[in-house]
DNA sequence: CGCTTTCGTGACAACTTCGTGACAATGACT
DNA sequence: AGTCATTGTCACGAAGTTGTCACGAAAGCG
């Protein structure tokens, strides 16, 4: 599964920048704009998988926007997470019924409005419930136990499978036998350290793609790391 | 290593002395004051990694800091964590608005804060607990272990990867045979002092890159030296 | 300049370390 | 009981690394 692609529509710099850097930690590609028209141009080149669309923006306002991407054909059905602001006019947009998934009200954290967008991605995208941790091309999905690789899902054993989490949570950083013998087997597992090895390669198996390189890099007499970026 | 610098400021003087305690005890290098402007200046000078940033604080108060480190290139992207009071739940948010990555209530547990800010921590430099050596246009990340030259990654065998790291502790100075072979061959080493040199040779080797001078120097009768600068 | 000392270099055999396929033991599930 | 996926170990060969040596070049020195 590749990246879910999210449109960012706001005019306040400030904002507009910190929610591009949380939404990109949190696995989206973001796609952002200050500009209404040319939202609606990238709604239909990028196809984002949701959009967030300020209400008082530039260029064609926030709902009409809205409103035209649920006309054009190809954007029909891309939700939608309106930014409003508090005030008078909260129940008037509340009112109009534009098409909106949900409505979250300025000012508001960006913690609350990650959660709102994760909980519709998960309903449109189930795969990408939970926490997802990524690293290259590869992303990992904790609490529904999936792993994928440029999009395609990938099966590993459950042994492979933490091996793979603990080096995307520390990524790029090599790691002896001993300390993932210690960091997925347990401090107080009593096996050889060479069993790593065949878990490595076991993980190597699994996650091998076609013209993709193996991002498991092994430092000789050193141990192994999971190559960064 | 370079410990993560964390700027804390905070006017309490019993809660800032022991958060000033419990985070050097986590790994932190911490810079603490209580005055809003001084803290201005100090995220300015110690660019410090992530800012600890009390509401309710002496001069410049929490969110003016707040936004003016964002206004400022150089600490435009620092990650703030607010500490706001209990119940004041519009100072919460418009801290958030103004660009504060995460918040926390008072009374909070210092644990607390501590997993926040390691989280933050973890999810802005992945990298940040190794440490990257530098040296003229040599770096060398020990953690990764990886060597770059110019920005070009560059292949070392074990030995040579921990002589020149030796090297890079200690630049500019000459150290004879008998000295690198207690350091990087260990003390109870029987080995030939020439192999030294052999070992130099590969390094010399592994490092070359054309248009560029060699680093290492040779010292007639004395040694070998890593160039400063 | 000749002599001595010191260093650079290529070669190489001994040694480590790593990748891989195979296999038996284990436990879950049917 | 039987099937199946998973796991830890091992043995073997491939690949990389290491210490040593021999020889020649370079540097100091009277």
């Amino acid at each position: 599964m590749s990246a879910p692609r999210l449109l960012l529509v706001e005019d306040d710099p400030a904002l507009a920048e910190l929610l591009e850097f949380r939404f990109s930690a949190e696995g989206y590609a973001v796609t952002a704009t200050p500009d209404g028209d040319e939202a609606l141009l990238l709604a239909v080149e990028e196809s984002p998988d949701l959009v967030v669309l300020d209400w008082m923006i530039e260029g064609t306002s926030g709902i009409e926007v809205c409103r035209r991407l649920r006309r054009e054909k190809a954007t029909a059905h891309v939700p939608i997470v309106m930014l409003t602001a508090r005030g008078a006019e909260d129940d008037k947009i509340r009112g109009l019924d534009t098409g909106a998934d949900d409505y979250v009200t300025k000012p508001f954290s960006p913690r609350e409005l990650i959660a709102r967008v994760n909980a519709i991605m998960r309903r449109i995208r189930p795969a990408l419930a939970g926490e997802t941790l990524s690293v290259g091309d590869l992303s990992l999905d904790a609490t529904a136990h999936k792993v994928t690789r440029k999009g395609q899902v990938v099966a590993l054993g459950p042994t492979e499978f933490r091996l793979l989490k603990f080096f995307m949570e520390h990524p790029g950083r090599v790691f002896s036998r001993g300390q993932l013998l210690d960091a997925v087997w347990g401090t107080d597992s009593d096996i050889e350290l060479r069993t790593v090895d065949v878990h490595i390669r076991r993980l190597r198996k699994g996650i091998e793609l076609a013209g993709s390189a193996d991002p498991v890099r092994t430092v000789r007499s050193a141990g192994y790391a999971l190559e960064a970026v």
